[in-house]
DNA sequence: AATTTAAATGTTATAATATAACACTATGTA
DNA sequence: TACATAGTGTTATATTATAACATTTAAATT
């Protein structure tokens, strides 16, 4: 088990606590007080982080969370579900959807090593209102 | 049918008729002979393009492509391949794939309305270099 | 323990991506 | 015509992300 520096400990920690996903310069506001000054300090972790599977980038919002997979070593099947009014994301854990999706193959032969789907809509709360 | 506006009309061509898929900036340079001079300008008919359908944004490459779905007319269901090495990104157009992802239903009963799935691999030609 | 190597850090500067705000113009339609 | 809607042009600025280089820490090897 990979043991985190201590940069990527404190950003991780801001990320896993944090109830939305959290953009880079806002983690850098948020850790300034623990001496993370540069843009590329945050950079260097998230990079790290993501490539280790402890968070994902949810692209279409340049955000990041936390995994919420504790069996997610690596980043390389990722669905998120995203309220397009309140923004709440939540990553879907779906063992039908997981193997449909790597299984898949396109008529070009590719072969894939990673997807991330990003499904939007309005959540049960949004919902109702 | 909607008639697209002249910096639309620009800016769909550029795109349309690249091999790959272009960035915000790239496009701008491409189309000042035209006019157009401004990131705004090229921003604007981007937003509006890919609300009509016309165009999609590959959002881990923060760029556009043409939809390659004559019958496309919102981007409400989308799926990319895109080959790691070369970067090329093809439009997935698979019925099976398009009827799952749009019936999946998550547990927590949200209702989805759209969805973004890009998968990352080798593409034929560089999976042989 | 000393050496060496890889990974991480700190820092400044800058590149790349995207939007705010405001004035104005074209187009459709009541 | 008058009104509403969409599109344009422009300047300035916000936001997201990386390049380059010097230094330090941690880990692996001798």
């Amino acid at each position: 088990m990979y043991t985190l520096s201590k940069n990527q400990q404190i950003i991780f920690d801001i990320i896993d606590k944090s109830p939305e996903p959290m953009k880079a310069y806002s983690i850098l506001f948020n850790v300034q007080k623990k001496g993370i000054k540069a843009p590329l300090q945050v950079y260097r972790a998230l990079d790290k982080l993501v490539e280790i599977g402890k968070i994902h980038k949810i692209e279409s919002r340049n955000a990041f969370i936390a995994c919420q997979n504790s069996s997610c070593q690596v980043s390389k099947a990722t669905a998120f579900s995203i309220c397009e009014s309140c923004e709440k994301v939540t990553e879907i854990n779906n063992s039908s959807l997981s193997k449909y999706l790597s299984n898949f193959k396109d008529k070009a032969g590719m072969k894939y090593s990673k997807y991330n789907l990003e499904f939007f809509g309005l959540c049960k709360k949004c919902t109702t209102k």
